[in-house]
Parts: C-alpha cells; sequence; structure tokens
RNA sequence: AGGCGGAUAGCUCAGCCGGGAGAGCGCUGCCCUUACAAGGCAGAGGUCACAGGUUCGAUCCCUGUUCCGCCUACCA
C-alpha cells in the first residue's frame, strides 16, 4: 500500500548529486551493466543481500545420496551427493574430477535425471569437485547454487530457474526443466521445505535415493528478518569492478595508502584480487534510485507490473541512464517512460564519501583543500565494505587516493571475547559505562588497550584503574590550586629550582614520547607514557619535592608557582585528547589564556626545558629515597616517624649531588641526613643498604623486633648471590666473551661488581644486625 | 577447509630489530603524613603453551604440535 517512487530519495543534494554522476560516468565508461546473475536473496523481503547482509549459522541438515543413471552403459551409475535434492531437477550437468580413476572414463557421456525427461552431460571439473568429499561426483544446478553457477559459466552450460523469487517450486520452471507432470503436480507453489519430503518420497519410489546421512552445514539468513537466503537468477545492475580494483592494489601495494598496522595489508591485497563484479541494485525503499529508465513503447509487454504495483525489469531491457528525468525516449520518441524502481547498495553512495562531501563534481575550494584528507580511521569489519570502495571510486573519479593513511582499530568484544551483537544480547552499554566510571576514564581504556592488530576485551578493572587515574588528576588539580594564591614570577629555566628544572624537562620528555607514539597511531604506548608521567612522576615527585617552597613568601616560592602553572598546563593539553572533559574543566580554573583547551596548540618540545643534568641528579635522589623507605619498611618504622640516616656513594659526582639536594632527600624520606664516609657510621644499630654505588644507613632506635629484618636481608643476599653466580658463569664462558659485543660484555661485569658490593652490605648488615637481635 | 592472530604474574594485557621478565587490577605488610584511602610507602607472585632447531646466548628468530579467537569460503 506504500508509493514504491515516493519513499525514494528524491531531494536534489549534493550527494544525490554525486550519486548520479557517478552512475552516469560508469555507465558511459561501459563499466555499469545489466545482468542476471545470481545474488542473495531474500525471498521474503524481496530484495538482494550483500554479504555483509547474510547472517551465516550453523545448521544440521541431512546430505542425500541420488543415484543418476549413465545413458548407454547400464552398468554404470554416478551417485551424487546433496543437501538439497528439490533444486537437482534444475541440474544441468553431472561433475567429477578429470583426474578421478573412477569417473573419468564417464566425462563426455550422459546421465539421466531422475523425475525428469532429460538428460545431462557429465563434465571434468577440477574446481568444482572435490574428490574426496561425498562420491566424489556432483551435480550442477546453475540457477540456484553460486559454484555451480559459475561452473556452469566455465561449461557453457543452461540455467534452469526452478524457484521463484518467493522462494517457492515455479511450475513454469518445472515444466521447462521437462520434470515429470506428476511431479510437477506435487510440488508446484510449494515453499522449498514443504517441496524437499515429497521430491524426497519420489526419489525413493523410483529407487534413486540409496542414503542420507546427517550433515552439519550453515545456513545463511536475511539480517533483517532471518529467512533463510536463497541464491536466485535475477536481473540486477552490475559493476564490472576489475578495471576499478586494479589501480585500487597499485595504490596500497606502491604505499601511497598505507595499512596501519600493516598486517591487514594482506588481507587488503587478497581480497581485492579475488573480487567479483558488484551487484549494486536492491529491491528496497531507502536508498538512491537509480537514474535509469525504460521505454514502455518500445518494450511493451516485457515490462510486467506486480501485484504490489512494482515492476519487473528483464535484465534485456534497453535502459536510458541520464543525469536529469529524461521526458521521451531517444528510438522512439515515445513519452511513456518508466523509472527503474530499485535503488542502490548503501555503500554505493558511501563509497564517494570523500569527495561527494566536498562538492564533487563540481571544483570547489574545500575539494583542492580538504582531498585526499590524512588518516580514514575505522573498523576491520568495514575495510572492505566500504574502505575498498572509497579507495576505488576515489582513484577513479578524483584521480587521487581519497586518503594517505586507514588506521584499522581494535573491535571491542566481551569478556569472552565474543563479538558484541544486539541479537546476542552481549552488548556493553558504553552510556551505562560512562555513567558509573565516566567517559573520560572509557575513552582513556579504550586507548590503553588500543594494542595493534588486537581486539579488546573490555574489562571492567581495567576503566576502574583509569577512573582512578583521573580521580588523581582532580586531585593534583585541588592541590595546585591551593597553592596558586600568592603571587607568580616568569624567570627562565636556568634560575629555577633543581625540582622545576626537573619537571620541565621531564614535560619535555613526555611531550616528545606521547607525540612519537601517535604518529606512529600507538593509542596504547601513549597512554602508558601520560598514565605514567603524571602519575609516578608529576604527582609523586615534583608535588611532593616543591611543598616546602610553597609555603613560603620567596622569590623561589614565586617562581615554583610559576612553573607549577607552565608545567601543568602543558601536561593538561598533552593529556586533552585523551581526556578531554577533565582537561577542560581543569584548564578553565588554572591561570590560562583562551576560551577553550580545544583551542590550543597541543604542547611540542621546548629545548629551553631540557635540564639533563636537572635528569641525571633526580635518578640519584631517587635512588636514596628509594633505599631509605626500604630500609624504614624492613625495620617497620612507620612512615610518620623521623629517623637518622647516614649516606654516601663510591661515585664522587653521586655524593655532590647529595650534598646539593640534601634537604629534598631529607624530605622525602623524613630523616635527618648524615653524610659521611662508611668507616665513620656507628658501628652498632645501624641497618646498612645498598644500590649500585650508593649506600645509606638507617640508624635502629628503640625496641624493634629484628628477626624478620634479618630474614629478608638473607632472602635479598641469596637473591643477590644467584644472580652473580649466573652472570660469572657466562662471563666464564670463553664463546662469550670472545663473540658476544664488547658493551655487552662489559655491562655483565659492571653488573657483577655492583652486584657484588650490595651483596657485601647485606652481609655485613645482616651480621650485625643478628647480634643486635639477639641481645 | 583456507587465511590471519593469540598462548607471558591469580585476572586483563604490554614487552620481543636476541643479552638483567613489566603495568593495571587483585593479594600481603605498614600508614587516615591537611591534594588524593578511588590514596601513600614497601613487598610477594612468572620452567614467558609444548617439542625440536639456529646461536656464545632464545620469551623474542625458524620448524612442528596442541589449545583458543577472528576473517573468508562454504563442502555438494
Amino acid at each position: 500500500s506504500c508509493d514504491w517512487d515516493r519513499l525514494r530519495f528524491t531531494l536534489d543534494d549534493g550527494l544525490s548529486r554525486a550519486v548520479r554522476e557517478v552512475f552516469v560516468r560508469l555507465h558511459e565508461d561501459g563499466l555499469m551493466y545489466r545482468g542476471e546473475r545470481l545474488i542473495n536473496w531474500c525471498p521474503r523481503c524481496l530484495t538482494a543481500l550483500s554479504d555483509i547482509e547474510v547472517e551465516h549459522e550453523d545448521h544440521n541438515g541431512k546430505l542425500y545420496h541420488i543415484v543418476y543413471p549413465v545413458v548407454g552403459d547400464e552398468a554404470a551409475t554416478l551417485t551424487v551427493a546433496t543437501t538439497r535434492p528439490e533444486t537437482m531437477l534444475g541440474d544441468t550437468a553431472v561433475a567429477v574430477h578429470p583426474d578421478d580413476p573412477r569417473y573419468k572414463h564417464l566425462i563426455g557421456k550422459r546421465a539421466r535425471l531422475p523425475l525428469t525427461n532429460r538428460e545431462l552431460p557429465i563434465v571434468g571439473d577440477a574446481i568444482l569437485v572435490n574428490r574426496e568429499f561425498g562420491t566424489g561426483a556432483v551435480k550442477i544446478t546453475p540457477a540456484h547454487d553460486f559454484s555451480d553457477f559459475e561452473a556452469g559459466e566455465r561449461h557453457g552450460l543452461p540455467r534452469l530457474a526452478i524457484l521463484d523469487m518467493h522462494g517457492k517450486l515455479d511450475a513454469e520452471g518445472l515444466r521447462t526443466a521437462e520434470v515429470d507432470a506428476a511431479v510437477i503436480h506435487d510440488i508446484a507453489d510449494l515453499p522449498v521445505l514443504k517441496a524437499r519430503p515429497k521430491v524426497e518420497q519420489r526419489l525413493k519410489e523410483t529407487g534413486s535415493l540409496t542414503k542420507v546421512e546427517n550433515h552439519k552445514m550453515a545456513l545463511g539468513r536475511c539480517y533483517r528478518c532471518k529467512t533463510v537466503v536463497e541464491p536466485f537468477l535475477s536481473p540486477q545492475w552490475f559493476v564490472k569492478i576489475a578495471p576499478l580494483a586494479e589501480p585500487a592494489i597499485r595504490a596500497v601495494e606502491e604505499g601511497r595508502i598505507r595499512i596501519v598496522p600493516e598486517g591487514w595489508v594482506n588481507n587488503y591485497l587478497g581480497w581485492m584480487r579475488e573480487i567479483k563484479d558488484w551487484c549494486v541494485s536492491r529491491q528496497i525503499w531507502w536508498g538512491h534510485q537509480i537514474p535509469a529508465w525504460y521505454c514502455r513503447t518500445c518494450h511493451g509487454s516485457s515490462l510486467q507490473q506486480r501485484a504490489d504495483g512494482s515492476w519487473i525489469i528483464p535484465s534485456d531491457a534497453r535502459p536510458i541512464v541520464s543525469r536529469t528525468e529524461p521526458t521521451a525516449c531517444p528510438h522512439c520518441n515515445g513519452a511513456a517512460l518508466l523509472r527503474d524502481p530499485d535503488v542502490l547498495d548503501t555503500w554505493f553512495s558511501s563509497a564517494l564519501w570523500p569527495f561527494s562531501t566536498l562538492g564533487w563534481p563540481d571544483e570547489t575550494a574545500e575539494l583542492r583543500r580538504f582531498y585526499p584528507t590524512s588518516t580514514l580511521v575505522t573498523g576491520l569489519d568495514i575495510l572492505f565494505f566500504w574502505v575498498a570502495r572509497m579507495i576505488m571510486m576515489g582513484l577513479r573519479f578524483t584521480g587521487d587516493v581519497p586518503f594517505r593513511d586507514v588506521y584499522i582499530h581494535a573491535l571491542v568484544r566481551d569478556a569472552e571475547g565474543q563479538k558484541m551483537s544486539k541479537s546476542k544480547g552481549n552488548v556493553i552499554d558504553p552510556l551505562h559505562v560512562m555513567h558509573q566510571y565516566g567517559t573520560d576514564a572509557l575513552r582513556f581504556t579504550l586507548a590503553s588497550m588500543a594494542s595493534p592488530g588486537r581486539d579488546i576485551k573490555l574489562a571492567e578493572e581495567r576503566i576502574e584503574g583509569y577512573r582512578n587515574f583521573a580521580n588523581k588528576i582532580w586531585n593534583a588539580a585541588r592541590f595546585i590550586l591551593m597553592h596558586l594564591e600568592g603571587e607568580r614570577e616568569a624567570a627562565p629555566p636556568s634560575g629555577r629550582s633543581f625540582a622545576d628544572r626537573w619537571i620541565l624537562s621531564r614535560v619535555n620528555h613526555a611531550v616528545q614520547q606521547v607525540t612519537t607514539s601517535l604518529e606512529q597511531y600507538r593509542f596504547d604506548q601513549a597512554a602508558s607514557h601520560l598514565y605514567h608521567f603524571i602519575w609516578h612522576e608529576y604527582c609523586d615527585w615534583y608535588l611532593e619535592l616543591i611543598k616546602p617552597a610553597l609555603q613560603t613568601e620567596s622569590d623561589e616560592a614565586r617562581r615554583t608557582r610559576h612553573s607549577l602553572v607552565e608545567s601543568f598546563d602543558a601536561i593538561l593539553r598533552l593529556l586533552h585528547p585523551f581526556m578531554p572533559y577533565l582537561t577542560e574543566e581543569i584548564w578553565q580554573k588554572i591561570p590560562h589564556q583562551g576560551d577553550s583547551i580545544m583551542l590550543q596548540p597541543f604542547p611540542i618540545r621546548r629545548s629551553d626545558w631540557d635540564a639533563k643534568d636537572a635528569e641525571t641528579r633526580f635518578e640519584v635522589l631517587s635512588k636514596f629515597v628509594s633505599t631509605a623507605r626500604l630500609g624504614r619498611a624492613l625495620l617497620n618504622i612507620p612512615p610518620g616517624q623521623r629517623v637518622t640516616l647516614y649516606g654516601t656513594s663510591t661515585d664522587a659526582e653521586e655524593l655532590d649531588t647529595l650534598t646539593h639536594l640534601r634537604p629534598s632527600a631529607e624530605l622525602l624520606s623524613k630523616a635527618a641526613l648524615r653524610l659521611q664516609p662508611v668507616p665513620d657510621w656507628p658501628t652498632e644499630r645501624v641497618l646498612r643498604l645498598a644500590e649500585e654505588r650508593l649506600s645509606v644507613g638507617l640508624a635502629v632506635e628503640g625496641d624493634v623486633d629484628l628477626n624478620k629484618t634479618v630474614g629478608r636481608l638473607a632472602k635479598q643476599r641469596q637473591d643477590l648471590a644467584k644472580e652473580v653466580a649466573r652472570i660469572e658463569a657466562k662471563l666464564a664462558n670463553a664463546s662469550f666473551t670472545s663473540k658476544a659485543p664488547r658493551e655487552v660484555v662489559a655491562e655483565h661485569e659492571e653488573r657483577v661488581r655492583s652486584l657484588k658490593h650490595e651483596a657485601a652490605i647485606l652481609a655485613s648488615s645482616e651480621e650485625q644486625l643478628s647480634r643486635m637481635g639477639g641481645s
């Protein structure tokens, strides 16, 4: 009851214009043709279906073995196996493998088709026939099976359609196929599943059915109505694809288009090399209507109208393809024209997207400026359906690739690794996740899990972890805002404190790492760099280091506040693509210029922020503090309790650093630090620890249970000894020292030295502590 | 069936142009130290699926096997 035509896109918008233009040009170039080909057909929706619109599902079917007598050789028979006995009525040949000793002498003879009055040629076909499967003989039904259709083309076989568009046995077709009248009477107008048992019965009666066995197979169903699809011979529009595919293959082979990750290149090339002509017509209501008309005068009664008012246009009808609606037939000048009722496959207009959106076919400024685009981001599932077609159409109609890079992102799967689908009901609702953990947390999670070539199993713990990260940043922002009340003073980096110079240098480093990762489409690496830098360098160390300065009203405090704003602003801009909401919210609150962080430039490395010396000194400081904290943990001293520390290093520069950074070292280890050579340390009640060239002593005060401490020291010493033994064994191996690169050998030797140093100090301190613990 | 990918800490995953095994979550111990307990500090935990091969040396390279996942084709 719908007006078939009125549901079409009829607006004269740019996209429709581009679609018509492309259609007409392809037709003019002989690449757009009408033909009668097998397509996946939904007998209920009465439309062609593309591959993506067919859902496959496992099905327990049956395999029927049917005997075909060989003509002129009463002793010989051929037994074929089929899952669809009803289609045997449309057979036009039987195939065997040309090298199969059982059958090859039969090639060229004829077989009699049961239940009909026909004889079939026996052909040899190495492509269709798998000698191992079934009986090694295959029936060929070109009108109802894809492989058979192609085999039919190879052998020039006729196509006998015995099913109509509704998937019912067609009386007219059956008569053409010379099926026995009684059989026709049985099955005419029955749907396939009802006709099958009747055919089975008839075959039994004639003794043609020798065996029925269970057989697992896959059934295709229409994605809309779940009806089993039927390979169906019908008039459709096709695009001749080889001349389009060839340049698209070259573009990727020659690197004019880069597919990231590279692993998918072979998939793309393999698919493109085997691509078949593209059926672009669809018998559905929505879509761009095909710009073709037919003259009713010329074609007369060959144009038939169905009961629902739609038209059937035979494949040999002569279309008038035109950019605008024609008023008269160019042959007979008749004015009675009928527009093709079909619409185009949705991927047809999608394929034009990169240039149709920019005003093509007009030579617009936008087209010149934005075509080709830099990167197309998409999922693997539409690499072929969309991306490949954009490449083909782009190359054909603009002469240039539509984009330089194609980034294939991961697919998010459920916790079991299954693809999410509405019909399976395993869809994770992003709105729900966003409500629970925050949009930025979800976004950051997806970025962090986007390792190339691997799908994402969405795990809630990960999202929760990044929710905590967002929270950490929020708290850092609170801290910063709390301490920005005083004045700020700009100073050249060289005039700033150690902590400021260090963090600016580390910001540079982070900028570099994140930028490099992004350029390589390594969103996971970029996210991980950001996470680690912000949490474990900026928050854990920098914000702690500057706390004393912020308490004062000094030049240092004013400069520190300035550095704080500078560094935090850079960090927010760096993080903004990953956590847009949080960063905007915070950025608006800190001192800033401009309306939105979205409009700020992405940070770039500033050479004046580089401070290699500060970074080196920081390494020493953090090594010292960590060792001191380990000592605290060993002695079970609460973090709040002040302790006395002794420190020194066998390295002069390290010692110098400790001397300069003593206040910071004392702050972070909550201690009074005495920098003295080891011999000057008290001989009693000191826990001695070592980290490479560094030695740290911790005064033991009060009553402490040292047994646990001694036990842990012993275990550490044993681990060290094992490691030393392993490396020394390697160094004792002559072929290692002679064949390994010199740096590697030197590195091993250095490691042994420093491990032995650590072990020696542990041993002495273990010995001391056991004496103390014993008292 | 063919193609591709995976198998690393209890879980989710990094690492792998060959030389000391990592993160997050979970777990253990100590801490509510005025940004943050959705936190801080420290720690335990792994014959890097299995079997061969190449190499001075293999989680990493090669071959094979097993298991898992995905894509394609569907087997008459």
